[in-house]
DNA sequence: CTGAATCCAAAAGGATACTG
DNA sequence: CAGTATCCTTTTGGATTCAG
């Protein structure tokens, strides 16, 4: 979803489907894998497990298992994920003031465009 | 590659792997088909079309054919396409700042948590 | 030159069930 | 609660070939 889009690089994407939304998720401080999967909406564990570890690996966030009987794991920013939080904003602020320009324009096409696929 | 990473809507990815290096191909001006293949580095003429078609339908860029004896087509970016210059270039910049740094976490962690992993 | 057609491999994402 | 283990479907991207 990320792109790390410099012009002389080979084409290197960061993160899956889920990971903008799990680091705005994580924005306002540690939550847990279950506070996780709630808002992120239909998200399965087992992919939620596997975008927190890339994200791990890859040194955005942390990963803390905290003991108990009903266990408990939180996950939070580290600095460098919390670099990400800029070009978030920019992202989503485009998204607000674009992205139905973006949606009238492909509705628009396919009217036009292509009447009858039939 | 691009995320509309609203809180409340479901999840919308804008563009595939090469969508956002197009968008900077056609940031000094329209350009040709193959003016696009070369600097994109391997990209195949069917991907390329697919990819220009979806920006072309959600009103990203324009299509337009010069006829002529070798077949000439431009690509421009449209108002809304450049729009996203903007929000593109927080990502380029947050690359060169911080994809070195993912990147070695990304290498320790491999070093450190998993040794041998044959 | 531009791009359509066909076929194909890999990866991403998901459903479901089970474990410490 | 927080995952792991399997299996599966869909999507994406690519190679190759052919056509206007």
């Amino acid at each position: 979803m990320f792109a790390a889009c410099l012009p002389g690089t080979p084409l290197i994407q960061i993160g899956g489907k889920w990971t903008a939304k799990i680091v705005r998720c994580l924005e306002g401080g540690p939550r847990r894998f279950s506070e996780l999967m709630v808002p992120l909406g239909g998200v399965t564990p087992k992919v939620l497990t596997e975008t927190l570890r890339a994200m791990e690996r890859d040194g955005l966030v942390t990963r803390t298992v905290r003991g108990g009987v009903p266990q408990r794991v939180d996950y939070a920013l580290t600095a460098l994920g919390r670099t990400l939080l800029g070009p978030m904003a920019a992202c989503c602020d485009w998204s607000e003031a674009h992205l139905p320009a973006l949606l009238d324009a492909r509705d628009a096409h396919e009217s036009t465009g292509r009447p009858a696929p039939s």
